[in-house]
DNA sequence: TTGTACGCGTTATCAT
DNA sequence: ATGATAACGCGTACAA
């Protein structure tokens, strides 16, 4: 029913000339060659009165390319529509690819599928990859970078040399969480991110907030962290949780924007004002930040950046084709002091 | 430097058999021929040993199949970025082609340059589409489809017969804007999620608020509704707008909760108590919606589902290859009544 | 300046 | 039950 698609030869038959010079043409082939004006003009018309678009898989077979790059998000344990951020940072990455034509092909890793890396890879779908959420456990991605495949990860994967954007998540949270001190706050909870142990982020970010406390000679204790888990709900009850200590903080960093919103929460329930009765300190300035009552005190991550300097690293990857290692890309973050954050109550003296 | 992917000559080479074999074991071919199990196990042996992945370009060029979709939006006015729904979306689009494995490609509508949808079939790289956000002024959509091509709206397209994945919006919005009436509220404002005038979601909430009103035997007066734009930061103006009247509305239906968290604010910051002196109904219950203080009363939406149906329908369309007229799928939606809706504050009297 | 011919890797048709 | 062969549509080295 669909008269198929129109292909080179058809243009070349129109326009009376070879396919070859369709080529030619069409792909502007500066190759020593050169074609009159006239039959330049008469190919051209040719093409678009036949409304014709050269095949990709034909295209793709010949220049042994794909013309298209590969998202992939190895964060299945929570779904991936909670994470607003990552949302952000694919805005980005589309944004750069735009204008080149390249194409994005998005998908999550399953455990019970093979690695779309691989598959993606393998069988040529993808010139390149944009990872995130990679852990240590996936070791084919070392194997396919190694083979010359251009990837750039979201976020580090430690002990491996792949490129990779990201913030310095370890400063950011100790700024934040000396902001607190600097307020005056010496019991200062922590609610992370994700559990630290199986995200790099995270225990990044737990790491500044101890590093922060050590600076000024206060210790760290474990008993006033708890892990959130990438949700609003998990900061609910990790909150609560912290809430319910006799000697509860004053000041809690919160590793997420959306975590913190639940700590928010889990105060207002409690009866607990923000900031008099408790400081709090979010991380990733979602737009919401603003929003919520009181807005909320919190670092900002460029999420379209990320995304978009992703997208110009591996495109320079694929199109120099040098394995190049391009050095990492750590991308700057800042405090945004709102409202969820003040100095803490004196209640006895 | 990477040496060069095994081709399924490779595989036969190896298993001593031809290429024609090859394909027919790796393609599990019913095709009333048999293969001896030896052979077969040589085979499956040998293509595992290589690592061999059929190439995509090669097989799609065969084939004249793609094996991937396309997720295309034409909301290009606000970023992509501010709209969480979308990302829902995606997700179960994605959870839905997984088990498939077909692939999806991500693309967004820009002024300048050529349409995706257009350029994403005619060079053959996707099978069918799923888009968002289409407008009247689209044409090539239904040029595109007419043809064959399986496209799958989210949202409807008015005066198209494009096959479509909606909710109702008007009987939506009617619910809850019924909801605020049942509560006795007489003077309700209505703010938008987008201009109606270029959004059919938006258009049809607003009749719906419109169509309830005057079901109670109360007048429509435009002075009242105010359009947002997928953001928190336009509800916070049109709140604003909205407070700042004389007459102000005791109760107002938003049709976004972005949109919401923004009016929200408004209140907030203009001293007005939600709900006591003004009820919020949002729509499309966002996880911050239960978070939130006080927590938004709204009309829940099957972000997800909306994606899974729509790529199901997809999928159907695409096997059968018949141009199938998929009657339109219409999702439920339900009213979630939190804190955010009351009934009016009895000043005088 | 233009046309001819081959190959990219697969799958499907047709003999054997 | 298996193998040779053509074709999908394009790009380019080479010949004219």
């Amino acid at each position: 029913m669909p008269p198929r698609s129109p292909t080179s030869h058809d243009v070349a038959r129109l326009a009376s000339v070879s396919r070859t010079t369709v080529s030619y043409v069409l792909n502007n082939s500066d190759s020593g060659i050169a074609i009159s004006e006239a039959t330049r003009q008469r190919v051209l018309d040719a093409a678009r009165d036949l409304g014709y678009h050269p095949n990709a898989a034909a295209r793709s077979l010949r220049r042994q390319r794909a013309g298209v790059v590969g998202l992939v998000t190895y964060d299945t344990s929570n779904r991936m529509g909670s994470n607003a951020f990552m949302w952000l940072v694919m805005d980005g990455v589309l944004s750069e690819l735009g204008p080149t034509g390249v194409r994005l092909i998005v998908e999550a890793a399953s455990d019970d599928r093979p690695d779309p890396c691989v598959s993606l890879v393998r069988e040529g779908h993808v010139d390149g990859l944009i990872v995130t959420g990679a852990r240590p456990e996936n070791t084919e991605l070392r194997v396919l970078h190694a083979e010359g495949t251009p990837i750039v990860l979201w976020g580090r994967l430690s002990g491996s040399d792949l490129p990779y954007v990201d913030i310095d998540n370890v400063a950011a949270a100790r700024t934040a969480v000396e902001h607190l001190l600097d307020l005056g706050h010496t019991r200062v909870g922590c609610i992370t991110n994700a559990p630290p142990l199986t995200d790099t982020a995270a225990a990044d970010r737990l790491e500044g907030f101890r590093s922060a406390l050590e600076s000024r000679g206060l210790s760290f204790e474990e008993s006033l962290v708890r892990s959130g888990h990438f949700d609003e709900r998990s900061g609910l009850s990790a909150m609560t949780s912290l809430l319910e200590r006799p000697d509860r903080p004053t000041a809690v960093f919160v590793a997420s924007d959306e975590v913190a919103l639940g700590a928010l929460k889990a105060a207002k329930i409690a009866g607990v004002r923000v900031p008099d009765d408790l400081a709090i300190v979010g991380f990733d300035d979602l737009s919401i930040a603003t929003f919520v009552e009181p807005a909320l005190t919190t670092v900002r991550v460029p999420a379209g950046e990320i995304g978009s300097v992703a997208a110009r690293v591996l495109l320079a990857a694929i199109s120099t084709s040098t394995s190049l290692r391009e050095p990492a890309q750590v991308l700057t973050t800042e405090l945004i002091v709102r409202d969820s954050s003040g100095p803490p109550q004196r209640l006895s003296g």
